[in-house]
DNA sequence: TTGTATGCGTTATCAT
DNA sequence: ATGATAACGCATACAA
C-alpha cells in the first residue's frame, strides 16, 4: 500500500530527510548525546517537516502514557468546577494530560468510563465516584475522592468532621441558640456524611440546641420547605442557625428562606459547606466552610503518581477553614 | 527480557489461554465472524484474564483514537463549565475521548497544548482560545469557538448580534429611557464583540438612548464604578438600564450597584449575557440572553467528526433567547 | 558516536 | 473459518 501523501510526518520521513538513521533522530528527539552536525541537520528537518512524536507510539514502547483520566458527576458544580480545574493545572505541571469524564452519579457510566480509561492505559485514575460497586483493574492506580473504597485505593478528602464541628462552633460563637442541620444528597455512605457528625459533637461542646432533617433518596427538596414551615412560630422560625451540608443546597434554602419572608442573617444564620465562589470570585456565595481544593488536587496527584506505592496512605484528609460570605453576621 | 508478570494482559495472552490464534482473539474482540465454539473460548479466557484492548495500539495502527482534545481557559466560570460539560456528554454519545485543557488565557499555554495534542494524535481539536498566532497543523482538525481563525477553521458561536440587539429591545419593552452598554475584556476582535454592536442596533431602531464603557486590556474594574459615579444625579443613576457583555459582568456591577445604593430592578435593570445558572439551577444569576450550550457542544462535535471536510461552513451563529433573572421587572 | 534490528499490542492480508 | 505474518511509529540494546 502507498503511503498517505498527506499523512503526519514520522520520524522515519525526519531521518530520510536529515540523511540519517532512525535511531539518531529519535536521540535527537529525546535529548540523548548526538554530534553536533547531526544534531542541527536533524533539528532542521524536525522544523521543515513540522514533525510531532507520535504519544501513542510512545506509549506502547513505554507502557506508560503521561495521561490521567478524571472521573467526576459534572462540571457546573461549582466545586466539581474547581476541582477540575485545579486538577488540570496540577497535572500539566508534572506534564501530564487529563481525560475527562463527566459521570452526570451514572453509575453504569462510571464503570463505562473506567473501562475506557484502563483500555486507554492511562497511568491512573483520580475519581469522585457514586457506584458502590465499581470494578478497578488492578493494574491501573486509583484515588478516590471523598469515598473509602477499600484497603488498596487511597481516599482524599477534606476534614469534613473538623468542618461540621467548625460550623457549629461558629453559629454557636454568632449567639445562635438553636440550630438545624440539614442533609440531601446520595445515602451512599461517604467521607462529607462525617459532617453530620462533626456537627452535632460541635453543638454537644457548645450547648448549642440543635434539630436535624436529613432527606433519603428520592425524597423531594420539598420536604425541606415542609420542615422549615412546621418549625414557625408567628411567622418567625424557631430556628436562628442553619448548617447546610453543601452550599448548593444553602442556596436553595436562602431562597426558600426569603420565601418565608425570613431575613439572613438578621433572624436566621445560614453556614454551607464547600467555598464556593460563583464566577471565579473573591467574594463567597454564602459563609462556608471551605475546602482546600488547590491542597486536595495536588495530594491527589501526589499520590498518583508516587511510585513507591506501599507507602500510600489509605485516608487523607485536608484542613477547611471558615470564611464569611454574607449568610451569617460578620 | 523477561515479561512482567503483573502487567496487563494482551491479546497474545488471551490467545494463549484459548488455545487459539491472535488474529481469532482480534476478530472476537471486533464481532467480526468467528465460529461458536472458538467465539466462546475466547469470551472465557478475556473475562478470565480480564482483558481489555490497548487502545494506544489500536491507535497506532488504525490512525484514528477516537480522542478530542477541547482547550478553554478555564472550568470555574460557568459559561466555561457548561460547555465542558455538554461537550464532553456529546462526544460521549458518540465513544470519543475527552482531553481537557485549561488555558488560563494564557498564549503560550494554548500552544503547548495544541502541541500535546497533536503529539496524542488527537482526532481533532475544540478550542475556546485567545492567542492570535496559534500555530495549528493542518493534519489536526480544529473547531474554532467564539473566534474566527481563518477560512479553514469553522467557528461556532451564538448569534452575538441578534444578542445584543435583543437585550436593548428588551430594556426598551421594559419601559427604559436611557441604557448603558458595559464591556470588559479581552480587546482582541472575537465574535462576542458583536453583542456591542448589536446592542447600538437595538437601541437606534427602539429610539433608546444609550452610551457606553469599554475597558481596554489593563484598565482595571474599578473604572466602571467611576463611570457609574460620574453618571449619578442627587444620589440616583442616570440610567434605568445596563446591558452587560457577559453575566460575570453582571454579577460585579450588581454589586457595585448595591454599594451605590440603586435598587435593581426597581431603579436600573440589569441584563447580562450567558446564561448562568449557579449550581445547575433552573434559576438564573440575573436577567440575561442565554447562550445554546447544549447546541453549541453537538455543532462543534458535529463539524470536528463529520469527514466530509469540504462542505465545512466558516461561521455558525447558533440564535439565543432572552430569560428573566430577578435583575430585570417581569 | 552512529546505524541496525527487534519488539511493544493490534489489525489486516494473506495462505491454509 | 482459522492461523501465521507484516506493518503501524517509536525506543533501545547491540553491532559497527
Amino acid at each position: 500500500m502507498m503511503k498517505k501523501a498527506n499523512s503526519a510526518p514520522t520520524m522515519k520521513d525526519v531521518a530520510r530527510e536529515a540523511g540519517v538513521a532512525l535511531g539518531t533522530v529519535s536521540k535527537v528527539v529525546n535529548g540523548l548525546p548526538v554530534g553536533d552536525p547531526y544534531k542541527v541537520r536533524v533539528e532542521e528537518a524536525i522544523r521543515k517537516l513540522n514533525y510531532q512524536v507520535n504519544s501513542y507510539a510512545q506509549g506502547l514502547k513505554a507502557s506508560t502514557t503521561h495521561t490521567v483520566a478524571l472521573l467526576i458527576p459534572n462540571t457546573y458544580i461549582p466545586f466539581y468546577a474547581s476541582l477540575v480545574y485545579h486538577i488540570n493545572i496540577v497535572l500539566l505541571k508534572r506534564k501530564y494530560r487529563m481525560l475527562l469524564c463527566s459521570t452526570d452519579y451514572d453509575p453504569g457510566l462510571e464503570q463505562e468510563y473506567i473501562e475506557m480509561a484502563q483500555q486507554n492505559k492511562v497511568d491512573g485514575i483520580i475519581g469522585l465516584t457514586y457506584n458502590p460497586n465499581l470494578i478497578i483493574d488492578e493494574h491501573t492506580p486509583f484515588i478516590a475522592i471523598d469515598r473509602s473504597m477499600g484497603p488498596k485505593i487511597p481516599c482524599v478528602t477534606s476534614d469534613n468532621f473538623a468542618g461540621g464541628q467548625m460550623a457549629a462552633e461558629k453559629l454557636a460563637d454568632l449567639g445562635c441558640r438553636r440550630a438545624a442541620f440539614l442533609r440531601i444528597g446520595s445515602s451512599l455512605s461517604n467521607e462529607p456524611n462525617k459532617r453530620k457528625a462533626g456537627f452535632e459533637n460541635g453543638c454537644l461542646s457548645r450547648g448549642l440546641e440543635y434539630e436535624m432533617k436529613i432527606l433519603n433518596d428520592g425524597e423531594p427538596y420539598e420536604e425541606f420547605e415542609k420542615f422549615l414551615k412546621s418549625h414557625m412560630e408567628n411567622g418567625k422560625l424557631t430556628f436562628d442557625g442553619i448548617f447546610c451540608v453543601t452550599d448548593t443546597l444553602a442556596h436553595l434554602i436562602g431562597r426558600t428562606l426569603r420565601d418565608l419572608n425570613q431575613k439572613v442573617p438578621e433572624n436566621v444564620q445560614v453556614i454551607g459547606f464547600d467555598g464556593t465562589r460563583c464566577f471565579g470570585d473573591l467574594e463567597y456565595m454564602c459563609s462556608t466552610i471551605v475546602q482546600p481544593v488547590p491542597e486536595i488536587a495536588e495530594m491527589c496527584v501526589d499520590l498518583l503518581l508516587q511510585d513507591n506505592r506501599l507507602s500510600k496512605p489509605q485516608l487523607v484528609c485536608l484542613p477547611v477553614t471558615y470564611a464569611y460570605g454574607g449568610t451569617t453576621k460578620a
